[in-house]
DNA sequence: CTTATATATTCATTTATAAGAATATAGTGC
DNA sequence: GCACTATATTCTTATAAATGAATATATAAG
């Protein structure tokens, strides 16, 4: 029961679930989620640690950069069912659409540092 | 993203995963799940408004007696995806197989009044 | 109406969670 | 090694959520 309370706990918050229909378009390092989302890196860093957790994304490092992705949920049964179910879920909903959208003005040569 | 989040939060309490997979085998008052999970009653009452107000259960008043099942899922795509995968989901757990295990000695007649 | 029973709600308390400021850690380049 | 950048972690605070005792509400029976 564990596993799956990770999972159902990982995306009661709305910035969390922001971040997973974000890494479904594009791999991204804090920063550039910190932007994005218009909260405090630690804050970011709390989430993904959270997301982490319930094996829902995975982290690369590329140097100085650590470059999130969805996980592809071999980690936990429950993160790979809600990780497809969301790929289509929630696709009409304002206020996701319009973080999506913004994805492509996003990038980290502009942002980080800052 | 609000009906989303209010099933994943309804599903993030120990609590109300076992009212769910109780509810898989039988419909049941409140009474009933207070003596199966052990704790007061208002919490149970409490817990359900949660799941009901996420569309995962309803009720039917009998007389005195409010009797609760799973819902069928028309309330919320959410609900009804993790309702029906929850139905093969933690089969296995142990903590969940014993509480279930021990539904057909849970009788209101037994127990209600005390 | 009164009494009994089942359940919902309120209240007070405790625990968990989310936030940002501050700080620590990791990696890069000179 | 030092300075810079990216990110993780700690600390403090505020808010949300869970709990049971107490109370209110709903239904049944006489």
């Amino acid at each position: 029961m564990k596993a799956f309370l990770k999972v159902m706990r990982a995306l009661s918050d709305p910035n969390r679930v922001k971040i997973i229909k974000m890494l479904q378009h594009k791999v991204m390092c804090v920063c550039e989620m910190r932007a994005a989302l218009q909260i405090a890196q630690p804050s970011v860093s709390k989430h993904l640690k959270i997301l982490e957790d319930a094996g829902l994304v995975f982290f690369h490092k590329d140097g100085m950069w650590v470059n999130y992705q969805l996980a592809d949920g071999s980690a936990s049964p429950y993160a790979a069912s809600l990780l497809g179910n969301l790929r289509h879920w929630l696709e009409d909903d304002s206020e996701l659409t319009e973080i999506v959208e913004k994805l492509s003005s996003i990038r980290r040569e502009d942002l980080c540092g800052r």
